[in-house]
DNA sequence: ATCAAATACATGTATATACATGTATTAAAA
DNA sequence: TTTTAATACATGTATATACATGTATTTGAT
């Protein structure tokens, strides 16, 4: 038998001990901020033990989209989550545990082109099954409540001007 | 006449330029460190003008909640967004800016107790009105829809074990 | 064809996160 | 009481963000 034997809540006043919000549209920036670091801080718990950070997971994920094609920085830079990363530094240490290659474009010379190594390949795709199971088994939200979830964020973020 | 000239969506699909996405709990993931990070982002633009980083902002809010009481610094780290920051070091930066003083605990001299200066009360007065009036103006989300965005996102951190 | 602007990437700096370790002080155990 | 463990903070290291600048290459205008 599977026994749930306790469930943890933890609530945004409990989380930052503050209740004093100015409103609810106040309260959900700061809902989005504490959120976002806990899902980045489990995620990177599980990553660590294949020696990757969130930002380094998030570009060999890039990467493998394109796989077996080959990708130059600008474009992985384009599709990253945090739009201010380093990619050429982030590559760089990617480069040095051997899971990309750098290599020169032959089209344009001042492109640098990456591509994953078979190596790359399998710890991504350990990772993913890692970072998978975990999503599976610690977030219980279903299908439809996601989906309302994605569209008030996207309300957030649609801007007037 | 106030004429609205264009509405800017950026969809999360745009933004990171992909849909494949396993289902929408997946999708919701990314969704919110996306927005997260276009969150912080806008915020720390309009707190640059006063040389604030986005978590120095959030160590003198911190401070003045308690005003005119002082914290220790455990305290203050309890009540980050980010439970990982490294909070003496932005204290350093806090203090050499003089926006906040440190000074020795009587009750227990393992504490640093920190005190917001009238610098730090004020600088931080202007940054909440900016911000406010930026959140007013860019998130055209309603109270009622942030209260149910803030439930979901409760929901996505509620764990069981 | 030549020069100026734009592009792609690398690199440098300040600040932050994440985490390990060091130091002083307090609390607790033997 | 003495020793040990825990606590509070400071500090050190690797990696990341945010942003400015440098260099080579390409594009576009004259």
């Amino acid at each position: 038998m599977n026994v749930c034997t306790y469930i943890c809540i933890v609530k945004l006043e409990t989380a930052i001990q503050s209740n004093k919000f100015k409103n609810e549209v106040h309260k959900a920036g700061l809902n989005i901020l504490y959120t976002a670091w806990w899902l980045k801080t489990i995620t990177a718990k599980e990553l660590k033990e294949y020696g990757l950070t969130h930002e380094q997971y998030n570009v060999l994920r890039i990467l493998k989209g394109k796989y077996p094609d080959q990708m130059c920085v600008r474009d992985v830079a384009s599709r990253m989550i945090e739009k201010n990363s380093n990619v050429p530094r982030i590559i760089d240490r990617l480069e040095l545990k051997k899971l990309v290659k750098r290599s020169n474009s032959s089209i344009d010379k001042r492109e640098t082109v990456i591509t994953l190594t078979q190596s790359g390949i399998s710890i991504l795709e350990s990772c993913n099954k890692k970072v998978n199971e975990l999503m599976d088994g610690i977030i219980s939200i279903n299908n439809q409540e996601a989906a309302s979830l994605n569209a008030l964020l996207e309300r957030v973020r649609e801007t007037e001007k």
